[in-house]
RNA sequence: AGGCGCGUAGCUCAGUGGUAGAGCACUACCUUGACACGGUAGGGGUCGUUGGUUCAAUCCCAAUCGCGCCUACCA
């Protein structure tokens, strides 16, 4: 599986394709139900995708970082489960069956409605769920095993139970009521699943009633003129004098045989909007609807549920309801009442599946109370028994829950979980988890299903087994965290609250940990309207701009759809001809950088080509490592004894990043997690730490050679188990090719490291900062002055603090090294006093002063014939600008008595500490500024 | 209308009551036996605006401007 040296550049293709089936077969991502497994457990249910789904960079999102935590847990020795599933989509899915069937020149209402489940099944069977092998791409560890479809026997026996509970407590009930209808899908919604197209251009439109028994008229104005076939009064406000002559009276409806009262009401009008009369349609406005029942009016049904004008509507029945506006106002000016329209912008409320605007209609429907359970909720969290994570989503929760309506569940559809309720010939309802035996055969079961919600809102439970009382059930309910998109807090996670809380007493979960919704560069919403849809498949295998183009727009000319798309997504301006493939680990780390705070994140393609070039990094350190390792047969556990400065220096950079990374995963700072990883890995592993030891374990004379290839064995090998739950399939693959520290089978089931098993060094990582602190300064100069990178220079350093020069005198070969000394020869160390301060550099050397925590340190680098007194001059008065800058602010500090006085004792101690240090460098720069003539 | 949040380097974003950080982009030099998917060094920000609290504010408070999202909605 891993056979064969590394090859020179890392290409996820290949290695990402081995692994996943590797790890099934293992069946290391099983979470075990055993009684004697003690391990504490850890429990992540799974957001069922849609049936009709597949894989988007919101699902990659929560994939990663689910996958994230739960990897991270299983290698704590956590039992940890990661429940996974399919949901059945009622409209989603019914819609998608029907189009095809379409397409056969067949509705669903010929086929029949056990023929057309049957035909969904099919289709289910076929293509449906495609989306969990899409997930397995990702790296995503769920227990496939226990996968769950939320139509499965299980599922919906779990329904029944809970619907019949519901019923018998009082809380399920059926009402007759004002719902929002949507006429396209033919089923009553709820209202979360209604969105408000904000600004909608729209027309004000105006028009007269008659007054019964005289010739005056009242004038009201509309948005909607169709629903005034609907009518049933007219309202005014009991203050308004225009009207008060009118009060009680009687109106004449144009078309319909009907007198319409004026009634008052101080509520509804705003005398100051419109003609401050307003017509009332009960059965088609939710306000007008509330009118009617304070003043007793009529509910008057014009539509049918198709959305068309039914028999109420006089002539215009027939009519849809776009026609039926433009009739109704035509017919009223014919009448000579109709008095002109004006723009206006209004906000349509449109269903969510279908985008067709909702109808508010009379209808009879199942309704379940929410107060209850929602107060159960939202104690829940006020006492912190589920803590929401990031805390500023309370507010939302707990106004949503304050103010929330109960919950109409039935919908006209044949998908989904039927209702268990049988209606008998005289209206009698029996509600029961089966078929009751005295039902006749004239008694039917009710035609509705249950809103797909329903049964996701059961879902941390009832995938355990609920209502039975299952070993799964006892072990991993609640569940430890939920991860999801903030934008379904509402539809899924607060009735996962309220339903967990009703059915079983717990709250579902310890934590629910919220992320942003995935935009693209410019912040805008991915849509297939605006093309910039990136899917995402084409960037772990890599698309040409033409494929992602013909999936982003289809059927638009290629022209105008890449410019959309480059719109979207500047920094592809120099991608060439498409993305490369980035794999599946270099998606993931980019999308786990984002902090959970960011309600957008804009995707943008060049950062995955950034994170994709580090594990390029990782892969080639590995390269280097195998190398400077030979033949090494240890099992890298932690070195024994480990004397050199760099080898105590790396252990205690290791040490500090396993502790931020445990940290930020308990945290749910995921981001923190990788960009200390990016840092450590890049920076002080491959930057320092590998560049230091390379020569030395190349030579291998050097007596710290062992420690040190212990101390390098060990760091990369514990590296790849800390970058594992991020990136899975490169660690796995890198770590499967080292020498291990444990006998497992896979880098997934190792252990994570933990911080106690390294020491923290702080002694060692002040010294090495000084010793990186000079080298910079050295290569600084080099750099300014142009120096060839393979030249070597003569270097000098000079510093107050013999013991610091010692130190430093002990790290010569280090410095030698990185600075790049003549013929490598180890630089002179001078200590410093008053009188060397005016010692004589050699000719053509340039200085610079580095403030240590041991006082200023000299670096004096020879250049002969690289630099001239101005050049020098310039330089020295940069960095005395600086310094005279920085003693500017700490002066004026100190000099404030109020800051000496107030201020912690140990700030202004240390603000002495820098003046010292500041000032003996600036003593040292004006020495050497003197010294330039000499040059 | 109400609620929530955001405005920090060219871009995307971190961050802290004590003299500003990352990635990418940019500039210069360099193909050195892990890596040019690279190395070394560098430039770049009065932390939206105005007040207040404080010895000290980018960070706390108030106001203001701009932007985004959510909930509700005037016919």
């Amino acid at each position: 599986m891993t056979e064969g040296d590394l090859q020179k550049g890392y290409e996820p293709r290949e290695v990402e394709a081995r692994w996943y089936k590797y790890w099934e077969d293992q069946g290391v991502f099983a979470a075990s139900d055993a009684e004697d497994d003690n391990r504490p457990t850890y429990h992540v249910p799974m957001p069922p995708p849609n049936v009709t789904g597949s894989l988007h960079m919101g699902h990659a999102l929560r994939g990663t970082l689910e996958d994230a935590l739960v990897r991270y847990h299983r290698m704590c020795g956590y039992n940890a489960l990661w429940q996974p599933g399919i949901d059945h989509a009622g409209i989603a899915t019914q819609t998608v069956v029907e189009r095809q069937l379409l397409r056969a020149g067949v509705t669903r209402h010929e086929l029949g409605r056990d023929e057309f489940i049957k035909r969904i099944w099919e289709w289910k069977a076929e293509s449906g769920g495609r989306i969990a092998l899409q997930q397995r791409v990702l790296g995503a560890s769920a227990d496939w095993a226990r996968s769950k479809f939320t139509m499965d026997a299980d599922m919906s026996r779990a329904v029944r139970e809970a619907f019949v509970q519901l019923y018998e407590s009082g809380l399920m009930y059926r009402a007759t009521r004002l719902i929002n209808w949507c006429p396209e899908c033919q089923t009553a919604l709820s209202d979360l699943e209604v969105d408000n197209e904000e600004g909608a251009n729209g027309e004000l439109f105006e028009f007269a009633y008659r007054v019964d028994g005289s010739d005056e008229q009242i004038v009201v104005a509309t948005t909607r003129p169709e629903t005034m076939l609907g009518d049933t009064a007219v309202a005014v406000h009991p203050d308004d004098p225009r009207y008060k002559h009118l009060h009680g009276k009687m109106l004449v409806h144009p078309f319909v045989d009907r007198l319409v009262p004026v009634i008052c009401d101080a509520i509804l009008v705003d005398p100051k909007f419109g003609t401050g009369a307003v017509k009332i349609t009960p059965a088609h406005d939710f306000n007008d609807f509330a009118v009617g029942k304070r003043h007793g009016l009529a509910e008057i049904n014009i539509f049918t549920s198709a959305g068309a004008i039914n028999e109420n509507g006089a002539q215009f029945q027939g009519l849809d309801r776009k026609r039926a506006r433009t009739a109704v106002k035509h017919a009223l000016d014919e009448k000579g009442l109709a008095r002109g329209s004006k723009p206006h912008q209004l906000n349509l409320p449109r269903c969510q599946r279908s985008g067709g605007v909702v109808e508010p209609m009379i209808s009879t429907q199942w309704f379940l109370s929410m107060k209850e359970m929602a107060s159960a909720a939202l104690d829940a969290v006020r006492t912190g028994k589920t803590q929401i994570i990031p805390a500023e989503w309370e507010k939302t929760y707990d106004h949503f829950l304050e103010n929330i309506q109960d919950w109409c569940v039935s919908r006209q559809l044949w998908w989904g979980h039927q209702i268990p309720a049988w209606h008998g010939p005289n209206g009698e309802i029996r509600v029961a988890r089966e078929r009751p035996a005295e039902c006749g055969a004239d008694w039917v079961q009710d035609p509705d299903v249950l809103d797909t919600w329903f049964s996701s809102a059961l879902w941390p439970f009832s995938t355990l087994g609920w209502p039975d009382k299952t070993a799964a059930l006892a072990k991993f309910y609640p569940a430890s965290d939920l991860e999801t998109g903030y934008d379904i807090l509402f539809f899924w996670v607060a009735r996962m609250m309220m339903f967990g809380i009703h059915f079983t007493g717990k709250p579902p979960f310890k934590r629910v940990l919220l992320s942003g919704l995935i935009v693209d560069e410019t912040g805008e919403k991915m849509s297939k309207v605006k093309g910039n849809v990136i899917d995402p498949l084409d960037l772990i295998y890599g698309a040409s701009f033409s494929d992602i183009i013909s999936k982003t727009l289809p059927g638009a000319p290629e022209a105008e759809a890449l410019t959309k798309f480059r719109k979207a997504y500047p920094s592809t301006a120099n991608m060439g001809g498409g993305f490369p493939a980035f794999g599946a680990d270099a998606v993931r780390f980019t999308l786990a950088t984002y902090p959970p705070s960011n309600k957008r994140i804009a995707l943008t393609p060049k950062r995955i080509e950034g994170y994709r070039h580090f594990l390029n990094k990782i892969w080639n350190a590995t390269r280097l490592g195998a190398e400077l390792l030979g033949e090494f047969p240890a099992v890298p556990t932690k070195p024994a004894r480990v004397t050199s400065l760099v080898n105590r220096w790396m252990l205690s950079r290791l040490h500090h990043t396993i502790a931020t990374c445990h940290t930020a995963f308990d945290e749910y700072r995921i981001d923190e997690a990788s960009l200390e990883l990016y840092r450590f890995f890049w920076y002080d592993v491959c930057d320092w730490y590998l560049e230091l030891v390379k020569p030395m374990l190349r030579a291998g004379v050097d007596p710290a050679v062992e420690e040190t290839k212990a101390t390098l064995a060990y760091v990369l090998e514990s590296s790849y188990r800390l970058m594992h739950p991020l990136i899975p399939f490169i660690t796995e693959e890198l770590w499967q090719r080292f020498p291990k520290s444990t006998q497992a089978k896979s880098i997934v089931v190792a252990e994570y490291p933990r911080a106690e098993n390294v020491p923290a060094d702080p002694a060692a990582e002040a010294e090495m900062a000084m010793l990186q602190a000079i080298i910079v300064a050295a290569r600084t100069i080099r750099s300014e002055h142009e120096v060839h990178p393979a030249a070597g220079v003569p270097l000098t350093i000079r510093c107050a603090d013999a013991r610091a020069l010692e130190k430093l005198r002990a790290q010569s070969a280090a410095i030698s090294l990185l600075a790049k000394t003549e013929g490598g020869v180890a630089p002179t160390f001078e200590l410093a006093d008053a009188s060397s301060n005016k010692k004589a550099r050699p000719a053509g050397s340039t200085v610079s002063v580095v403030a240590t925590e041991s006082g200023a340190v000299e670096v004096v680098v020879g250049l002969k014939g690289l630099v001239t007194a101005e050049k020098e001059r310039a330089r020295i008065d940069r960095e005395l600008k600086k310094i005279e800058k920085d003693l500017a602010a700490i002066a004026k500090k100190l000099s404030s008595p109020s800051f000496v006085d107030k201020a912690p004792a140990e700030v202004v101690q240390e603000a002495h500490a820098q003046q010292k240090t500041l000032i003996e460098a600036q003593g040292r720069l004006v020495a050497a500024q003197e010294l330039v003539s000499e040059l």
